[in-house]
DNA sequence: GCAAGGTC
């Protein structure tokens, strides 16, 4: 029923999406949008009608979240309290001030509105975004009707069908995201602070951060995507290269020439290659065995997400996500392509995909390819294949708008603009055909195999120009055809390692494991960048800075995960939990939030760790106060005689503890502690005496000999004046050293002599029990790994597994004990020797070539010994070098079970003393 | 001085 207009606020997420909901219903194109506060949020005014309802419609917008997250002012000074606090200390939303003028128009329009109707995103994000918006609304109208429009495209029908249905806001999903957005801060503000003031005061990083205000932060996102760059470079240092072997025959007719592979790839070992190609070369007639034709097709790519849209820019054009992220951006301010923050990379059925294309057909470069694509009879048009996302809020990245090239564009304008186009043209294209040949042939029982390519039409490939195909064309086989091969060799080959990760290879991994989203991962990468854990060289490819590679090496040396993207993906899980409705907000704080306490609490009983991996590459500085011991202060309790500031345990330069406030030299409040104490960590655990509480006991460790026999050495005391034991001590040892601290014996075990914390640490591996990053081997953490020792930052270290005086000896691939066995080969029947441990390493040694300096990596087979190690390990294995001189001069061979082969020669000159590879006259 | 998420 009609009844009096209504005034109805819709507001939208950005001033575009505004603008284009507010044309489509008021159909049109033309509408002109009035002033409003904010400069960029104009306010379209139009009448429309909602289910017989007159509505005076005031349509405007924010610009993504109104609110930020932010702890209450008494915590916002980075000394103002404990990091530890951060993880319980309250937070609040409010409207940052640069959002102000934003907050005010929607205030005043609010006032005089019946009706609030959300036109956010339909992602969880843009639910929290409703939410704040509801909430600044009805601060100043609470009797507003609130309304969400739900739409999953700028699309008319979309639009018209999503107004007259509108529905509830969805509250968990705004949860979800007011869970992560307190986690994520809690986390990194009290991890930031914390390790940022550890190691400011205890290094001269200053030299690496340009003198800039160094702040070493930690989050969720950014220190994930510096692992998957430290973890890389790791691989990288500890690749040893491997020499390989592999047969290769090609065969030149009048037709062309046929590169044929070897069907087992390559051989480790020389002996096994060299036997086999002996055999190849007595009987070199190739019969062919198998000729297979087959059409092949190569597909376009899919509609363009803003992670291809970054990872193929990277590629074709060098271009930092984070560049074409902003460039994007201005093609789309400009109206030349559509939203380039979106997931989805799949057309809505409803899409005008030819209209698209119709627009490109006056270009110069392309125009011509899309007016075949519109010809019916060239049969090139095919409806694009979907990647399966879709983030129901935007279509892939398109063309908007015809341009031959604008004057105000950078070369890179025109590379982004050409690529969107070129790539919108090829998904909407055939794929290209080709016809494959492979040919199968039979040398002396060994198979090779070539393959043939050619194209038969190329369809998308002639757009796409940044795509190719490569491919040879082969002579023609016919089965049981015969033939010499013009070449066969035995070519020498050797591992490599994996390259640095390039801009796209990270994105791929941050994509994969769920870091960041598609409109932050290029900020999370930056940020490596900004505060210089990472540098990326001219090739796009990022190398860890010693900061970056000694912050992950500390996390990792204390058995935790935090460099890992395990802590996203629970966040992830559990916010999809809450979204859903199946868990509570507060239930995923309290038990997220409790963990990671647990874990910050852990983390910092152990920062020797930490100081340990910076000590490998940072000079330690002279500034006062800077020895790790009393870097980092925990909190006791509250200072009772200021009551401004925080009581926190201290140890001076000469040994002394204390517990003083942080408050000096305004506050000089002090409780001074017994001069025997040797440590003191302060626990998670109260007094159940002292007031105001809570005062957090303090472990203590004493120096057996400086306490009377009587008293425990370990004690867990309180310094708020119940405990007797601590206070007789006091009296007992004063409150100074016996010793000067230099002349003490070494430091103590560090971790190990910390009680656990209180609570539990579900991040926490130990790290005698996870295997070793670098070896895989248990029984050591990766930072003791002896398989390291060539790594450059073990330099400064000693060689601790070849002190003198051991009798054992250890695998020189894995550092993993040797173990000594007797041969029972023919030629070695009782002589000893030791192999690795493990079962996967193919260490090999002489026990009588040890004294004598013969032995070693790599004597395994020019000592005549087993070879079927190498088997065992599946074709991967020693990290002994290949052959030996003797080997290919003695012709002395042995089988993979030890028999020695005799009577083999050169089947090129026939002499005995080296085989064909080797010869000067070398090929067939 | 700290996070990550929106978007101009």
């Amino acid at each position: 029923m009609a009844g009096r207009s209504v005034t109805v606020l819709n507001v939208a997420e950005k001033p575009s999406v505004a603008k284009a909901v507010a044309q489509i219903l008021s159909r049109n194109p033309g509408i002109r949008g009035r002033d409003g506060r904010s400069r960029y949020n104009k306010i379209f005014e139009f009448d429309y009608t909602i289910r017989d309802q007159p509505c005076k419609m005031l349509f405007t917008s924010v610009i993504g979240h109104l609110m930020e997250l932010e702890f209450d002012a008494r915590y916002r000074k980075w000394h103002s309290c404990d990091p530890a606090d951060l993880f319980q200390a309250p937070v609040h939303k409010s409207v940052p001030e640069d959002k102000k003028d934003i907050k005010r128009t929607l205030e005043e329009e609010a006032r005089r509105c019946q009706w609030l109707v959300l036109w956010l995103d339909c992602d969880r994000e843009g639910e929290n975004i409703a939410f704040e918006v509801v909430d600044v609304c009805t601060a100043v109208n609470p009797h507003l009707t609130i309304k969400r429009a739900r739409f999953s495209a700028l699309i008319a029908s979309e639009i018209y069908q999503s107004v007259q249905n509108l529905v509830e806001p969805n509250k968990w999903f705004a949860d979800a995201v007011d869970a992560r957005q307190e986690i994520d801060l809690r986390i990194g503000a009290s991890f930031t602070r914390f390790q940022t003031m550890l190691m400011k005061d205890a290094f001269n990083i200053d030299t690496v951060t340009d003198g800039r205000n160094t702040v070493l932060s930690y989050g969720p996102c950014q220190f994930p995507t510096l692992g998957f760059v430290v973890e890389r470079y790791w691989e990288i240092q500890a690749h040893e290269p491997e020499e390989f072997w592999s047969i290769n025959c090609s065969h030149r007719s009048d037709e062309g020439t046929a590169n044929f592979s070897w069907g087992r790839g390559h051989l480790f070992d020389y002996t096994c290659a060299v036997i086999i190609y002996e055999m190849c070369i007595e009987e070199p007639t190739a019969t062919v065995t198998n000729v297979r034709q087959q059409e092949k097709l190569k597909y376009p790519p899919h509609p363009l997400s803003t992670i291809e849209l970054e990872k193929r820019a990277s590629r074709y054009f060098r271009m930092s996500s984070e560049h074409t992220m902003k460039v994007a951006e201005e093609l789309y301010q400009g109206g030349f392509i559509s939203y380039p923050r979106t997931e989805t990379d799949n057309f809505s059925s409803r899409t005008d995909l030819h209209a698209i294309v119709q627009e490109q057909q006056a270009h110069p470069e392309w125009g011509i390819y899309a007016q075949r694509l519109l010809n019916p009879e060239t049969g090139l048009w095919r409806n694009p294949r979907g990647g399966g996302h879709d983030d129901k809020a935007h279509p892939p990245i398109h063309p908007t708008k015809f341009s031959a090239g604008e004057s105000g564009w950078s070369q890179n304008h025109r590379n982004i603009y050409e690529l969107v186009v070129r790539h919108y043209l090829a998904c909407v294209s055939k794929p290209a055909v080709g016809a494959e040949t492979t040919v199968e042939i039979d040398i002396a029982g060994e198979l090779f195999s070539a393959c043939g390519r050619v194209i038969l039409e190329k369809n998308y490939l002639d757009v796409y120009r940044f795509e190719s195909w490569g491919g040879s064309v082969i002579p023609t086989y016919t089965i049981d055809q015969q033939f010499i091969p013009t070449t066969l060799t035995l070519d020498p080959g050797v591992t490599r390692p994996p390259p640095l990760l390039s801009e796209a290879d990270l994105l791929s991994c941050m994509d994969k494991e769920g870091i960041g989203t598609d409109a932050t991962m290029h900020d999370h990468i930056k940020k490596l960048l900004e505060r210089f854990y990472a540098t990326k060289d001219a090739s796009m490819r990022f190398t860890p800075t010693n900061l970056g590679e000694a912050l992950v090496m500390g996390y990792d040396d204390m058995g935790y995960k935090l460099w890992k993207p395990y802590l996203r993906a629970v966040m992830e899980r559990d916010m999809k939990l809450v979204g859903e409705g199946n868990k509570s907000k507060g239930e995923v704080l309290d038990t997220s939030l409790q963990q990671m306490k647990a874990c910050f609490l852990d983390a910092r009983l152990n920062k020797v760790k930490l100081l340990e991996a910076m000590a490998i590459f940072f000079e330690r500085s002279n500034r006062v106060g800077s020895e790790h011991q009393n870097t980092t202060e925990e909190v006791v309790r509250r200072c009772g005689l200021c009551q401004e500031s925080d009581m926190v345990l201290k140890k001076n330069r000469d040994g002394k503890f204390m517990v003083g406030c942080l408050g000096y030299p305004q506050c000089r409040n002090v409780v001074w502690l017994p001069g025997s104490i040797s440590e003191a960590v302060v626990t998670t655990n109260t007094c159940n005496n002292c007031t105001p509480g809570p005062v957090f006991l303090i472990q203590f460790k004493f120096r057996q000999l400086e306490i009377p026999p009587s008293y425990n050495v370990n004690h867990l005391g309180c310094i708020g004046g119940c405990d007797e034991i601590l206070i007789q001590l006091t009296e007992i040892c004063g409150t100074g050293p016996r010793m000067p601290a230099r002349a003490r014996g070494p430091t103590p075990a560090t971790s190990n002599a910390h009680p656990t914390p209180a609570t539990n640490n579900a991040n926490h591996t130990n790290p005698r029990q996870s295997a070793c990053l670098h070896c895989q081997e248990t029984g050591h953490s990766s930072n003791d790994c002896p398989s390291q020792t060539r790594r450059s930052r073990n330099a400064q270290h000693p060689e601790t597994n070849q002190q003198s005086g051991e009798s054992s000896v250890s695998c020189s691939s894995c550092g993993a004990p040797g173990v000594l066995r007797t041969a029972n080969t023919a030629n070695n029947r009782g002589r000893k020797f030791y192999t690795c441990q493990s079962q996967e390493c193919t260490f090999f040694v002489w026990e009588d070539s040890i004294n004598n300096g013969t032995g070693g990596r790599g004597s395994a087979r020019s000592n005549n010994v087993p070879t079927s190690t190498r088997g065992r390990n599946g074709g991967r294995g020693p990290r002994g070098r290949g052959r030996s001189g003797s080997n290919s001069s003695s012709g002395t061979f042995v089988t993979a079970t030890g028999d020695p082969i005799s009577g083999r020669r050169c089947f090129t000159c026939g002499d005995p003393s080296h085989f064909a590879n080797v010869c000067p006259n070398r090929g067939v």
